[in-house]
RNA sequence: CGGGGUAUAGUGUAACGGUAGCACGAGUCGUUUGGGACGAUUUAGUCUCGGUUCAAAUCCGAGUACCCCGACCA
């Protein structure tokens, strides 16, 4: 991508609402547009971030042997089924849009009340147990206050995953599995080690539940974290609790976070008002058990900012990223810029994703700092000095020092 | 939803009730080119509605929007 084609332009100024930093930075990165309180644009540079997350997720979920089968549920849905569990009137989030004749719907903000009845139409007995689907889909939640940029937004991209059962055992199994999914998804979004499993409230869906913290100041969760397991318990629920659930331990460190994940166990609450139910091994009629699985990914990304950034700009963790490479033309000579056109041909080759700064209006200090600014993972920089040289500079956005590569292998040193 | 704050050009900001100014950006021309360079020139603004006043960006009222704190958060 050529940067002097990128659609939106970054800002020098930091804005002078007070925010957080991935707020700020996200904004003046061009990364995302804010169209209203709790709503975004992604830009061209934030939606690549946004699939990289996406097929993150994706993967880990779609491994051997396959935790779930995605698929693609309507954000249109029924009153009806709303009014079924209660929730039409009982959830104050929920979006209601009135269609012709007055036939109102709901914009979906989680997705039981369709998966329920959807699944029903699978399951006939146990051998149809256990299954899984999961989507990647935009949510609507009538949030009474959006904050933080795109970490508490009114619409937003979520992966929402259900898992059927026979028995609660096999629910408790399949559980821990997608616990330590979890942590996979997080470690390779860069943000494993400040990412913490806590044991918090179940919300209306169940008693307790598993939420996933990132440590951060603009997180809006307070949560303790046992030093000895490093296993947390939410402040909602801390009341009156002494000691670790996991390990007894009672020495805790109090932390802001922010939710990044969450994991319930709804048991038949679902099952039940759907009468989602299946013809067991002993002939008896029995209702399902049911879990479901949730990452905000628009969070998720704003989370890895949060914990990725120093005060030039982001700091892109080698997984997450919308480009690789930025690759900077210093100088408008026509030797050098050949040379930079050069290798920028070769990195497309090789199908290394490289942003291209060959704005030739912009000096050598707008563009280090634009790249700071935008935070990607590794930096080329082209110039009188280099081409000399036969080499290219490559610096790491996370270290300080930049060295000379040889031109002859610095796809080498990419890769690696 | 309760409380607080803010609203001036694309962005950041100034202006006692009396000529809306500055910087950045953007456009044009030229000089520059390893950490947001320089000169010339152009461009563009008082959130909306109402009130007070000879006169309102400024005072008053209502509305709207955004931000922050709290409550809420499948």
């Amino acid at each position: 991508m050529l940067q002097s084609k990128l659609f939106l332009k970054t800002i020098k100024e930091k804005s002078s609402e007070a925010e957080s930093f991935s707020r700020d930075l996200l904004m003046r990165a061009g990364y995302v547009d804010q169209l209203m309180a709790g709503v975004y644009t992604f830009l061209p540079l934030g939606f690549k971030v946004l699939q990289k997350i996406e097929n993150i997720i994706r993967k880990n979920i779609e491994q051997d042997p396959v935790l779930g089968q995605e698929i693609l549920m309507p954000v249109l849905q029924p009153k009806e089924n709303w009014q079924k569990t209660g929730r039409w009137d009982g959830l104050d989030i929920l979006f209601k849009v009135k269609g012709g004749g007055d036939k109102e719907y709901a914009l979906g903000p989680t997705h039981e009340e369709i998966v329920s009845p959807l699944a029903q139409k699978n399951i006939l007995s146990y051998r149809d147990l256990p299954f899984s689907v999961f989507q990647i889909q935009t949510k609507f939640r009538d949030e009474l206050r959006a904050k933080s940029g795109i970490l508490r937004t009114r619409e937003f991209l979520m992966k929402d995953l259900y898992s059927f059962h026979a028995t609660q055992e096999d629910l408790d199994k399949y559980y821990e599995k997608m616990i330590k999914v979890y942590f996979n998804i997080f470690k390779e979004c860069g943000i494993g080690r400040m990412t913490y499993r806590t044991y918090a409230s179940g919300g209306s869906f169940s008693k307790y539940s598993d939420e996933f913290q990132t440590i951060t100041d603009a997180g809006e969760d307070t949560i303790y974290i046992c030093k000895k397991c490093k296993l947390a318990i939410n402040k909602e629920i801390k009341e009156g609790i002494k000691e670790c659930q996991n390990c007894k331990g009672a020495d805790f460190e109090e932390k802001k976070a922010v939710e990044v994940g969450n994991i319930f166990k709804m048991g038949t609450k679902y099952s039940v008002p759907f009468d989602l139910k299946f013809r067991d091994r002993d002939g008896l009629e029995k209702s399902v058990i049911m879990g479901c699985y949730g990452i905000g990914l628009g969070r998720l990304m704003g989370a890895i900012v949060e914990v990725n950034h120093d005060d030039k700009g982001i700091i892109w963790p080698k997984s997450v990223f919308p480009f690789l490479v930025h690759l900077i033309c210093v100088e408008n000579d026509k030797k050098v810029k050949t040379a930079a056109e050069k290798i920028y041909k070769t990195l497309l080759k090789e199908n290394i994703e490289v942003l291209f700064d060959d704005r030739q209006d912009k000096t050598a200090g707008e563009k280090f700092a634009d790249a700071d600014l935008i935070g990607l993972p590794i930096r080329l920089v082209v110039s009188k000095k280099t081409e000399a040289a036969k080499s290219v500079e490559m610096k790491m956005r996370n270290e300080a020092q930049a060295k000379l590569v040889p031109i002859k292998s610095f796809i080498k040193a990419i890769k690696k």
